[in-house]
DNA sequence: CCTCCATGAGTAATCGGTTTCTCGCGGTTT
DNA sequence: AAACCGCGAGAAACCGATTACTCATGGAGG
């Protein structure tokens, strides 16, 4: 039998019998059923208010079947890339009631696909972010997973709905920016190795034509962008392509206390267009992406699954093309000879 | 009745015929109960496996009363200082198995109330970051939303645990600080006029003896800082303490666009410490603030409160004190006269 | 005046678990 | 050999809602 958990709250069963109907009664007025005669409608309105009676909504998504929750799964909540994804999704989410339940893979990886499934288990649905996992345990894991929808990934023959980056068109814009400053030489801050859309960029890179690419290998994070300044400078490249904003800036921090004029000297641009990024001195040319947007689409695609008459999964994953952002930190590349 | 939303997922009933044994015996075989004969328990967990049997989470809290789940209400989830704090909060959980639900109340103090109470109704416990509702809207919501902690608030007798950040003392820092490097006229970018922690920090101002502060209106967010730089110029103050990190460097950006020499001839601080504040340039100056150890924190005092013999509430808020980190932001006073 | 039907409300099944209570069984203790 | 005890497992109540059925009531139509 179960206990009452905290301080006793008056259930459906209190406020019908205090207002002397059934409990199928009351549950008809608090749902706005019209076949309830408006007197005792009234009544057990006026009844449940002076209970101060709320529809215990665990029992309520047991009976209905749903939970009106969906999970969002990260690997690193701090990762400012995955706020506005996170705001984008719980603002869509929250007009139509539902509420978003977060988990935080703390970067392993290989927990992710237990977390994954645990998180399901308590919501409606869920939108998975996991850059890192396996191809296997990817595929392992997705049919138990729906309905669900995969960000800033793609996989084929999933099922799902999936939204990512269209990480080539974004590197295809900063390198024809860079380019067409003059910048032959140009060096790649690497992410980590495992990130799918790492090895999208790298793919995006190898097609560049014109420019030569030097591969420096980095991270996703301050310091990474941070340590790699040396290796920047040692390289001879007149322009940094960083994997993103944050790495960038880490990048920023360093040049600046070496005494390296960005962008007289070398020009830097990122990834994201994180909201600092339009501080920074100086402001950072980056690519936007519409992370805020991405969340907001994965509702719909979510909401749409959710519906009765689900329809056919759209199988194509959606590429939300990145915007150019140009800022200080990008300029013509210094005469050499 | 209910019907089943999804694909038809094993329940425990279907174990249990499937294993010849009663629904009480699946339970405590899956519950690790010791009073199940181990041939049998074996038994049971080979079906389970077989039928991919996973149990319904919400059945679950139902018959438990207990969900399993806290909630976070705050403001605005893109609001970089309170990540460190979801973050520690959810890692905390993790660990003992509850999960974190977000509310996003996208900055409508006067919609938190119900929002609030939404969220608890779906979770055994919340914690609330309201920095902005009414003294009166607050007091009325708490006693409903038990167990809960309060965060970066102080609410006098409010019967549940409460963490702040000791503004004053942080504030007292900077000042110290910023007047040993000789600065007499400081200005401060106020933050939002009904924020609680701007109301701390004014008072803690208002207290600071030796220096004159020159307050400016301003806000919580970067286009705030960014527009309040020619007031600040204006002012002829040769320091600026900013409502936070996030303002600050809004502030920052604004006076390299204009030439300013910072510190050479504005010093200026934040507050908060947030990631990027170690990579501007100059380096920020701030007061840190365990965000994510309030999180840790918060889960500590609310994991305290949901356990059966829940002790006596400890009213008193816990303080928890900034800590000054010097950076290159600031500087001496250039000389005047 | 009687039958038919619409309306509204109650009864009970159900969602999928947990747990109390009860009982049968086999081994000890006198 | 009778009484007792402990252990393990099933039966059934319960958590707090929703909803398919059922049934009583009353007005309309024949």
């Amino acid at each position: 039998m179960g206990r009452r958990p905290s301080r006793d709250r008056a259930t459906i069963g209190d406020v019908a019998t205090e207002a002397k109907v059934s409990r199928a009664t009351v549950s008809r007025v608090m749902n706005g059923l019209a076949t309830v005669d408006p007197a005792i409608a009234e009544r057990v309105r006026a009844t449940a208010v002076a209970l101060d009676y709320r529809p215990n909504q665990v029992a309520r998504s047991l009976a209905l079947g749903r939970t009106q929750t969906i999970g969002y799964v990260v690997p690193d909540l701090t990762n400012p890339s995955f706020h506005s994804g996170l705001r984008g999704l719980s603002r869509a989410a929250a007009e139509q009631g539902y509420r978003v339940l977060v988990a935080d893979s703390a970067e392993h990886a290989d927990e992710e696909p237990g977390l994954a499934l645990d998180t399901r288990r308590r919501c409606d649905a869920v939108v998975l972010v996991a850059p890192r996992m396996s191809e296997s345990d990817l595929a392992r894991l997705l049919p138990d997973l729906q309905p669900a929808v995969l960000l800033n990934r793609v996989v084929a023959g999933a099922g799902l709905p999936q939204l990512d980056v269209d990480w080539a068109s974004g590197i295809r814009d900063l390198v024809r920016h860079l380019s067409g400053l003059g910048h032959r030489r140009i060096a790649y801050l690497q992410g980590p190795v495992a990130s799918r859309s790492n090895t999208a960029r790298e793919l995006a890179l190898a097609a560049a034509t014109g420019v030569e690419v030097i591969k420096i290998r980095c991270g996703a994070m301050f310091p990474d962008g941070h340590a790699a300044a040396g290796q920047v400078l040692d390289s001879g490249v007149s322009a940094v392509i960083a994997f993103n904003d944050v790495v960038a800036l880490g990048l920023l921090g360093a040049l600046h206390e070496l005494g390296t004029d960005v962008p007289g000297a070398l020009s830097v641009v990122g990834f994201d267009d994180i909201p600092f990024a339009a501080y920074t001195w100086p402001p950072l040319t980056t690519a936007w992406v519409p992370q805020e947007e991405m969340g907001r689409l994965a509702w719909q695609r979510l909401s749409a699954l959710l519906t009765p008459g689900h329809p056919v999964v759209d199988d194509a994953p959606v590429l939300l093309r990145p915007r150019l952002v140009v800022r200080g930190s990008t300029g013509r590349a210094p005469l050499r000879v």
